[in-house]
DNA sequence: ATTGCAATGACCCATTTGGGGGATACAAGA
DNA sequence: TCTTGTATCCCCCAAATGGGTCATTGCAAT
């Protein structure tokens, strides 16, 4: 039996969802709340195996909810259901602890697979976003740097000096100061945390 | 009808899975290539909706195929199929340009809808590959920092000066000198891009 | 009441960094 | 052939940064 709680809150949403669970073998809605302040105390209070997580919230954002819910409960499973398919909202549901997001359309059959599947160490999602997610890896090949530049700029993602990146790519720090002139030029920044900053956020090397 | 090209070393599997592909209506094999090097050339020759590709090939590394593929064939939907969980595996093949990565232990019927759904414009993933990756975007919670040098360290990894930092939070360069080197002892770093670097590995701050 | 921490601000000084020159060598093209 | 681009190195100098010490305020816990 799998125990899930739900924050939405909208009434009817929230009754069919309840309806749905609990009308479904295996499955047992424990809680429903309406707002995160009361869910964040009933959750912690008696866990269910599953939370199902609205993040259009009056009142608290569904953030900041996710947040602190894993704050208290870091074990806690936590799964967004919403209508808002927004990059941003989908990411920082992610960075707050989600670990998964559903879109509102997605069919009864398939909510269901996805509270199993989370409940199973998984971390389900609508095919759009999760198509958002893993593009948000991929590696921008379209730089205007060469070669020996997009290694430097590697190193500065390092955090390293320009006499470490001397003496790691075996050059003079006089060659890696040229350079690290052109990245900026190329990169149109003045600083090397502003360089790093745009080579993260524009994914113009690997890792980290 | 969805069309296939498989690349992978092991004939056997590969015979599989071209027997499965074109046994199910609706979907066609077209092509099976052995290692990547002919694979590159044949699939941009001949490109199929989508390409199942096993990634511990002999030669040329999976990962650089995949970003060669990409490279030359941007739109060309690219799925992982191999037995390598390890992390690092996973996620040099998404920053390479995969859209989706699949364990072997994948079941047929699985790996069919999995081909699918690329197709349809998703991102199928094996459940603890889909934990690991969204896991990747949690922040770290447990911070020695305080809220405000946390603050600071977000203007940090944004690229900004120390008094473009003093401007946006209202406090003076001298205070931000302060909090920096705060950050500096808590983070065991010495630099702006060694901090920005280790905030943004360890996820100690929102965003970029 | 006292202690401790967070946040604020200041001064000094050595090192690093950023921006401006110039120069050589080599390879690929126009 | 001559130009262009890449990679390498050198000098100068002003501004930014990193590290040290010191001080005040307010708040929270002991």
């Amino acid at each position: 039996m799998i125990t899930v709680a739900i924050v939405e809150d909208d009434g009817d949403i929230r009754e069919s969802l309840a309806l749905l669970i609990n009308g479904t073998p295996g499955f047992s809605c424990i809680n429903a709340y309406g707002d995160c302040e009361t869910a964040l105390d009933g959750i912690v209070e008696d866990p269910p195996d599953v939370v199902l997580m609205d993040v259009g919230l009056p009142g608290m954002s569904g953030i900041e909810g996710i947040r602190l819910l894993k704050e208290r409960l870091d074990e806690i499973n936590l799964l967004v259901l919403t209508v808002h398919d927004e990059s941003k909202l989908v990411f920082d549901a992610l960075c707050a602890g989600a670990c998964g997001y559903l879109l509102k359309d997605t069919p009864p059959a398939k909510l269901l697979e996805a509270i199993r599947e989370t409940y199973e160490g998984g971390a389900p999602m609508s095919t759009q976003i999760a198509r958002m997610v893993v593009g948000s890896f991929r590696i921008n090949p379209h730089t205007a740097l060469t070669q020996r530049e997009t290694e430097v700029l590697e190193q500065l993602c390092k955090g390293k000096s320009y006499k470490m990146i001397a003496d790691t790519l075996f050059i003079s720090e006089e060659t890696v100061r040229r350079h690290i002139k052109h990245i900026y030029r190329k990169l149109q920044v003045g600083s090397k945390s502003e360089a790093v900053a745009k080579a993260l956020k524009e994914k113009l090397v690997f890792a980290l």
